[in-house]
DNA sequence: TTCACACCTTCGACCGTTCGGTCGGTATAA
DNA sequence: TTATACCGACCGAACGGTCGAAGGTGTGAA
C-alpha cells in the first residue's frame, strides 16, 4: 500500500490484486473479528507471504480502513443517487423502497464488509481516524430520516416517531449481515421489499 | 473462578464481588471488543491487580462466557414465562408485546452484555464451547416465530413471511444495543411498544 | 471472650508465546 | 537494466496466564 506502481500498465494489475487481497482480509475479519485476526491468518487466507501481504495492505489497520471505506463510500453515493438524483421516485414510498434496495444490494455484494462494519462500529465511534466512515454512515441515516419526514409532511405516511422508525429499519437491514446468504431463499431485492412492506403496512390483520 | 469459597457466609461476598468484576469486564469488552481488550485494560477497569483479577474471572475467555451466559439464561427464562407461563396474554398481539418488553428491559439492564453478544456473534456460531449460549438464542427466536405463526393461524395476524418478520424484529431490538441510552428520550417499554406498533400497523397513512 | 489457625483475598514479578511490522534480498517482467 | 512483486528471517513489544508470598478475616476450641 505504500507504493502503488507508477507505470500505468502495471497499475491496473496492482489494483485488481489489491482488491482480491482486501476481499480475502474482509472475509477473515468478518469470521474472526478484526482484533481476533492475526497477520498469519491473513497470510493463510491470501496465500501470500508476510512481505507480499504488506506490499498490498500497508498495515492491518490500513486494510480495515480500506475495507470500510470501500463499503460506505459507494453505498452513500448510490443511495444519494437513488433518492435525490434525477431518476429518484417522486413518492416517499418509492424513495424508501429504492433506498432499501440499494442498501440490501450492498449487503449482498459486500456481506463480509458489512459484517466487519457491524462488529467494529463501537470502536469506530471513538477514534478520529474513522471520521470519514462515520460521516458516511451519518449521511446515510439522514437520507432515511428525511424520506420519512417528507412522507409525513406530504401526507403519504403517518409515523408516530420518525427517528424510531428509521432506527427500526436500520436495525432490520444491518442485522441481515448476520443471516443473509446470497443464493438463499430470498434475494436482496425480495428482502428489501419484504422489510419495506412490513414497515409500511404491518402485520395486523384487516 | 477456580475456587469459590466453601463457607456460605463468604460465598455471598465472593459472588457479589465477582458480579462487580464481570460487569466491569463487560463494559470494557463492549467498548473495545473482546479481542481488542487486554488484561491490563481489565485491570484498569476493575482496580484489581493481575492476580486478584484472575481470582474472580479464571481466564479472559471464562469471563466472556459468564457475561454471555448471565445475559441469555435469564432472558430466555423471563421470555418463556412471559409468553408461555400462566400469566401469558391470550392473544398473539399481547404475547408479542410482552416478549418484546422483556427483551428491551434486558437490553436496558444489560446494555454492555448485549453489545458484547452482538459483537461476538459470528465467533459464537463456530466454536462448541458456546453451544449453551447459542441454544438459548435459538430458543428465543423460536419463541418469537411461534407467536407470529400462531397469530396467523388464529386469524389475528396476516404475515406474508413469518421468518422474515421475526428477523426484522430481531434486528430492530438487537440493534438497540448500539444506540439505546437508559434515561434517554424513550425508556425500554416505550421503545418496545414503538417497535411492536410499527410491526403491527405500519406507517402508511390511512 | 480470646486467640490461633485455616481460609480467603490480593499482590506483582515473572514466564513463554504470539503479536504486528521491518528489511535486505531474489525473481520476474517491461 | 530498472521498476515491480514477492519472500521469510528477524525484531521488540505486548500478550494471556502462573505462582509463591503477604496480609486480612471469619470461626471453633479453649
Amino acid at each position: 500500500m505504500a507504493d502503488p506502481p507508477k507505470r500505468p500498465a502495471l497499475r491496473k494489475r496492482y489494483d485488481d490484486r489489491q482488491r482480491e487481497v482486501l476481499d480475502a482480509c474482509a472475509r477473515v475479519f468478518a469470521e474472526r473479528g478484526y482484533h481476533g485476526t492475526s497477520i498469519d491468518d491473513l497470510i493463510a487466507a491470501t496465500g501470500l507471504a508476510r512481505g507480499g501481504l504488506y506490499h498490498y495492505i500497508g498495515s492491518k489497520s490500513e486494510a480495515l480502513f480500506r475495507i470500510l471505506d470501500d463499503l460506505m463510500g459507494p453505498l452513500l453515493e448510490r443511495a444519494t443517487a437513488a433518492v435525490e438524483g434525477p431518476d429518484a421516485p417522486p413518492s416517499a414510498v418509492g424513495r424508501l423502497r429504492a433506498l432499501t434496495r440499494v442498501w440490501m444490494r450492498q449487503v449482498e455484494s459486500h456481506r463480509d464488509h458489512v459484517a466487519v462494519f457491524e462488529q467494529e462500529r463501537r470502536t469506530l465511534e471513538a477514534e478520529p481516524v474513522w471520521e470519514r466512515v462515520r460521516g458516511d454512515r451519518r449521511a446515510f441515516e439522514v437520507l432515511l430520516v428525511r424520506i420519512l419526514e417528507q412522507g409525513v409532511r406530504d401526507g403519504e405516511l403517518a409515523v408516530a416517531d420518525p427517528q424510531l422508525a428509521a432506527l427500526a429499519l436500520l436495525g432490520m437491514v444491518n442485522h441481515t449481515a448476520l443471516w443473509f446468504v446470497p443464493g438463499g431463499r430470498l434475494d436482496a431485492d425480495e428482502v428489501a421489499d419484504g422489510f419495506v412492506d412490513l414497515l409500511l403496512d404491518g402485520v395486523r390483520r384487516g
